[in-house]
DNA sequence: TCATTTTCTGCAAACGTTTGCATAATTCGA
DNA sequence: TCGAATTATGCAAACGTTTGCAGAAAATGA
């Protein structure tokens, strides 16, 4: 009733369904005119190759899964973007799935990947994740994985940054030579490596600049706008305002540039404020945020570059490498 | 090399696939020893059944297509995250492609995803799209389709949707009652529903205020940033400045907003502006905008909620409707 | 004209499952 | 203890393809 296979087609012709087969991927063997009234009653009757069986057959797929925490996100719906721009191209399908932020949701949107059998996988990993076991699983049964962004360093697979660490050093001594000295940090989970790293840079840009680090001045908390809101109300209240703030990311930046503006204080004269990625709404904010230029749409390029490559060149087994994308400090109002 | 078969582990048991086939699904004609057996063999060996052997033979996927113009795009990737939030509960993966607004990649990743066999489709059409046939050749076959946001009225399938007509004459109802009188529309793509209604909604506000209708104030554009920010750059160039803007949609009411803004226009005082959707960039803005609220995210979860009915109750051909969502007007401060 | 080569087509197995049906193994009643 | 009823297992076909191999048909040469 539904689809017409290769069988409906050699039937009508009276022609077995291996020389159909052969007629529709353009097999040398087969003659011309075969061809032809093969093609013909294709079109007729609407005939769409079954790609389940194909893949069966042929033990390959087209389809690549990607995990990302949060499809909305900013960061990773542009990620996605551009993962889907090169995939297409390559005549690649993608799967998408979220974490939301939840270890057991990762690990069960990974098995079901691989239960697709998914051709290779492209990971941005939760904030909750503390075991790579799960991936460590596809590794072993040679699934190409590759992580962007947020990664797990103990794994030997390909990883898609930025140099964070290097990124928050430039940020963070922006403000310095804004002449900024209380410099606070809204600082990411500390799970993540790309968190760990944006607070090391920023240590290291206070000492670099002979600036004491000031625990206090340190303030933990998620990814979100809210929580740089309420990551800017603990400064706040516990009265220890500074005068300048290195936000992990854009998000938590903007909230606590909402914060600082609901207490009447004067960006950038009385705070200083710096973002990371360059998402959307640091340009249309007032004043413009500056921020690190996080390059989301070409990270996911490169990812599902590499990953095309590892799927279509599974013999050579190549070696895993982190791949550092230039981000670049952009300099707006708000700083 | 690669994946554990059932056939692995019946080997290992010296039982059969069918025994093993049976265990594992847990049919009650295999004794309780088997079964622990085999699931105990089944996880020694890292066991994953194959999705693509199980599709084929009992002709279901649990995969399901998604067509939208842009994933990046604010609207849209959270009517994604929607759609894969109640798709990620309900046990389906969803396979998400972009049309970039061309009628012909909006084709391709039809077919691309009709020989993956997907379960059915979600759908928000491409600007360009200008003929409904290869989604016609869907419901030919019998395969579930729902549309969201940019539908093709003449189809008889599945639509969820907001009221866009009633939406923007409360938008500009709204601007009239604030005292504007001068109301501009940046209007998007003639060739889309939703731009049309939006339009139609405008002029039906403007002649219930008894305001007479002038063509010079409809800017016709895309549906992005740069749009917005050129149409009012028209606008300016013609001398035609208007005192209200109502934007086809949020991006394009940020693009002209900050055209007033390189104007040295006060908003709301010299131009009011009205935007469409509820981006989150319009709470950001300063001063924020007043814009119509669409739920994004709800309307993603609703039409995959219909799309999920239909692939699970194939027998009972449930007539096709059109799902109104709630969008309110949300008054901020540019009007 | 017939043997030989070349060109084209079909058979059948395989991919990893599921499932109707047959049958082996076990349990039960008398 | 034996046949019947019950319970558990296996066989084989099927899903829609691809592909190695065999062999039919056509073309070639002498």
């Amino acid at each position: 009733m539904k689809h017409t296979t290769i069988n409906d087609i050699a039937r009508k012709l009276g022609i077995s369904p291996s020389t159909v087969s052969r007629a529709l991927s353009n097999h040398p063997d087969v003659k011309e005119e075969t061809k032809k009234k093969v093609r013909n009653v294709a079109k007729e009757l609407n005939y769409t190759p079954n790609q389940i069986a194909q893949s069966l057959k042929t033990k390959r797929t087209n389809a690549i899964g990607v995990i990302v925490p949060e499809i909305k996100h900013d960061f990773f719906s542009s990620a996605i973007s551009g993962i889907e721009e090169v995939a297409y191209h390559s005549g690649y399908t993608i799967i998408v799935s979220q974490s939301n932020e939840s270890f057991e949701r990762e690990v069960v949107n990974t098995t079901a990947l691989v239960q697709q059998r998914v051709a290779g996988l492209i990971v941005s990993i939760s904030q909750s994740t503390k075991s790579g076991e799960h991936f460590q699983a596809l590794i072993d049964r040679g699934i190409p994985l590759v992580f962007f962004d947020r990664v797990i360093n103990e794994l030997d697979v390909f990883k898609v940054i930025i140099d964070d660490k290097q990124s928050a050093f430039k940020a963070v001594m922006h403000l310095i030579e804004r002449g900024y000295r209380k410099i606070a940090h809204l600082a990411g989970p500390r799970t993540l490596e790309i968190c760990k790293a944006r607070l090391e840079g920023y240590k290291e840009a206070l000492s670099y600049a002979g600036i004491p680090f000031n625990e206090g001045f340190v303030i933990y908390g998620g990814m979100h706008e809210n929580d740089g809101y309420v990551s800017m109300d603990k400064l706040i209240k516990n009265g220890t305002v500074p005068d300048a703030i290195f936000a992990v990311n854009d998000p938590v930046a903007v909230g606590a540039f909402q914060r600082i503006k609901e207490a009447g204080m004067k960006i950038p004269d009385e705070v200083g404020i710096v973002g990371f990625s360059n998402n959307k709404i640091t340009t249309l904010v007032d004043p413009p945020l500056t921020t690190v230029d996080q390059p989301s749409f070409e990270m996911g390029k490169k990812a599902v570059e590499i990953l095309i490559n590892l799927i279509e060149n599974p013999e050579k087994d190549i070696k895993p490498s982190v791949v550092v994308l230039d981000a670049e400090l952009i300099v707006r109002k708000s700083t």
